[in-house]
RNA sequence: CGGGAUGUAGCGCAGCUUGGUAGCGCACCUCGCUUGGGACGAGGGGGUCGCACGUUCAAAUCGUGUCAUCCCGACCA
């Protein structure tokens, strides 16, 4: 390809609403560009990358035994109905109506459809274990795209689904997909660590989220990890033991007591001259629109997911200030958050307010709770005596570093991680509702036993970028770089420099390597300039060393520069390309 | 959804306070010159200033509304 005819307007400066590398780098260097909100044009630069990954991802998952099909796009909403997802999906879920007024949505992800094959298809259990997967667009509207690429609205995705029989065929397929994830990550110069995660609107028991570990604010994920041992799992669903705390408040009996101004836990803490680990803490949620109110130790914070599983919700959001006086006035209180707490809260509007006591709560004794009334706590308060303990008991604790691991009790730490793959063991989430049935050896209809498997094709591409990059542009693993390398004649009107560089690419060309020219009339700081920008693995310059038989090689990635004569530059990239596993 | 900000050429921005023929840099076209890290000179093309309504002789500029985009927050009680 000839540079003066690829498609590509590198920008000399980054775009002002970018915030990560990946989303800056790719557009400046015109590969990706917005047309809305979380949606983007993938330019040919970024379609070769992203064709890569996929060919990468194809090959893997053909050799693990799975098939590729391909899905529609837009679904109807009665499969929804069936699955019971319809209502349970929430904002995410694109709905849209067709002329008719019939009800649709874009498909997020494609359990219903898939399901809604199996069943017609997989008949019996001879047929099974089957893995059905595809690459495709995706839509989610979500609350508030950003990042570019790594948290679109639109984006490409592979998903695939798996069914069985049994559990054991279950176990050994999720497996399967792990090596193969392992794989394709590896492949695409991405080192990825599995941790334990939330299965969310999903579903399912077991699961398992691919983070590539990044510090940046690029990872929008918290991952807890034990060096210790294999310990590793999203803050979404990361639980640990916790050090030994002063449980008992030692009050001599309970009363209520003026706590002037004190919103904050510390504040209170302070005032009471008491640690915050003695103190229970009332937080108010609203979840699928019904009022549920938290109850944690004072010196930790809720896990909204975990939180939102422990009532079987979708939604969650802390209450605004005027719910809280709403729900007050309701029920007969006047205080603001600081002071609230469960006793005598009923009803929320149509609502009965649910509680949820975290573990932390269950052993505290003479305690300090709110008791919905300003500046005022009840202190040495005991559960069954001066408050009820909730029904609800749940751990909706977020861990902190530093405690414990829950296998070996090592302390644990955190880091950042974007998740570019997630697997799922579903079990018959889908199958059971959705009346997906296949015959076993005994003659009895049985729902398959399902799985799930996603990679986010075009955050795999960003996240390479976030892993690969310096100041001066992106630094692509060769396995997924649009182009393998780049031939830089100095001057376009030496004869000498082009015909060399014309040998060159033309012999790179013949060998299968994927090369670009820049035959453009630019002076060379112009040149170099983008292909940094732009990250070409290899750079073959040719220019007043010529005379001597030489020309520059350089390694992107290392920076490394040497000179070197043209059939050994050609033979060193060609070799690499040929190294590509 | 709550709070904040911004919409002027493909990109980055000024102009708005104080209303009067729409500007700068990059990019793009032509010519010259230059050729190892985003040169230089001369000439040129491209924007109904997000949209609507209003005020006014006159609106990018003032007012109202609306749409869009970005940031922060929504794990504080």
């Amino acid at each position: 390809m000839k540079m003066s005819k690829l498609f590509v307007q590198t920008q000399r400066e980054f775009p002002a609403d970018a915030e990560v590398v990946s989303h800056k780098m790719l557009a400046r260097a015109g590969y990706i560009k917005k047309l809305t909100s979380g949606v983007y044009n993938f330019l040919p630069l970024m379609w070769r990358v992203l064709k890569k990954v996929e060919d990468i991802i194809r090959d893997e998952m053909d050799k693990a035994g799975a098939q590729e099909l391909l899905m529609p796009f837009v679904q109807p909403k009665e499969l929804w109905e069936q699955s019971g997802r319809w209502n349970a999906y929430g904002g995410e879920l694109m709905r849209l109506k067709d002329r008719h007024g019939r009800e649709m949505c874009l498909g997020p992800t494609h359990e219903e459809i898939i399901t809604s094959i199996a069943r017609d298809s997989l008949k019996s259990y001879k047929q099974l274990p089957v893995n059905l997967y595809q690459i495709q667009s995706k839509f989610r509207d979500e609350r508030r795209p950003r990042f570019g690429l790594l948290r679109g609205r639109e984006f490409i995705m592979k998903d695939a689904y798996s069914f069985a029989s049994n559990q054991e065929d279950l176990d050994k397929e999720y497996q399967n997909m792990w090596q193969a994830y392992t794989n394709i990550f590896n492949r695409c110069g991405l080192a990825t660590k599995a941790v334990q995660s939330d299965s969310g609107a999903i579903g399912g028991n077991v699961s398992h989220e691919f983070m590539v570990i990044t510090d940046t604010d690029a990872g929008e994920n918290d991952v807890f990890y034990c060096d210790d041992c294999d310990y590793a799992a999203n803050s979404n669903h990361a639980i640990s033991n916790l050090p030994e705390a002063v449980l008992d408040g030692k009050f001599d009996k309970a009363e209520i007591v003026d706590t002037p101004d004190t919103h904050s836990i510390d504040e209170l803490s302070a005032f009471l001259n008491i640690p915050s680990t003695v103190i229970c803490k009332s937080l108010v949620y609203i979840i699928d629109k019904a009022p549920v109110i938290a109850l944690i130790r004072g010196d930790k914070a809720v896990e909204e997911t975990k939180l939102l599983n422990a009532v079987g919700g979708v939604e969650i959001r802390i209450a605004t200030s005027g719910e809280i006086e709403e729900m007050m006035k309701e029920n007969g209180f006047d205080a603001v958050a600081g002071f609230i707490g469960p006793n005598g809260l009923k009803k929320y509007g149509e609502y009965d307010i649910k509680f949820v006591a975290d573990k932390t709560v269950e052993n505290l004794k003479n305690f300090v709770v709110g008791i919905n009334q300003n500046d005022k706590h009840l202190v040495g308060a005991n559960w069954g005596v001066d408050v009820e303990l909730p029904e609800i008991k749940a751990d909706i604790r977020l861990v902190e570093a530093g405690e414990f691991c829950p296998q070996c009790g090592k302390p644990l730490k955190v880091t950042r991680g974007i998740e570019v793959g997630n697997i799922f063991q579903l079990g018959t989430k889908y199958s059971k509702p959705m009346n997906a049935v296949y015959l076993d050896s005994d003659g009895k209809a049985k729902p398959y036993i399902m799985g799930c498997y996603g990679i986010g094709v075009t955050r795999t591409a960003a996240a390479a970028v976030e892993a690969h990059h310096d100041d001066f542009g992106i630094k692509w693993p060769l396995s997924i770089a649009p182009y393998h390398a780049v031939v830089v004649p100095v001057s376009v009107k030496d004869e000498l420099q082009m015909k060399t560089a014309e040998k060159i690419y033309n012999d790179l060309l013949a060998q299968g390597v994927e090369v670009v020219i820049d035959d453009r009339d630019e002076r060379p700081g112009v040149k170099f300039k983008d292909a940094d920008l732009i990250g070409f693995p290899y750079r073959i310059t040719v220019g007043k060393t010529i005379s001597e038989g030489k020309v520059e090689f350089v390694t992107r990635a290392t920076g490394e520069k040497k000179d070197v004569t043209s059939d050994e530059a050609v033979k060193t990239v060609v070799d690499a390309v040929n190294n590509i596993q």
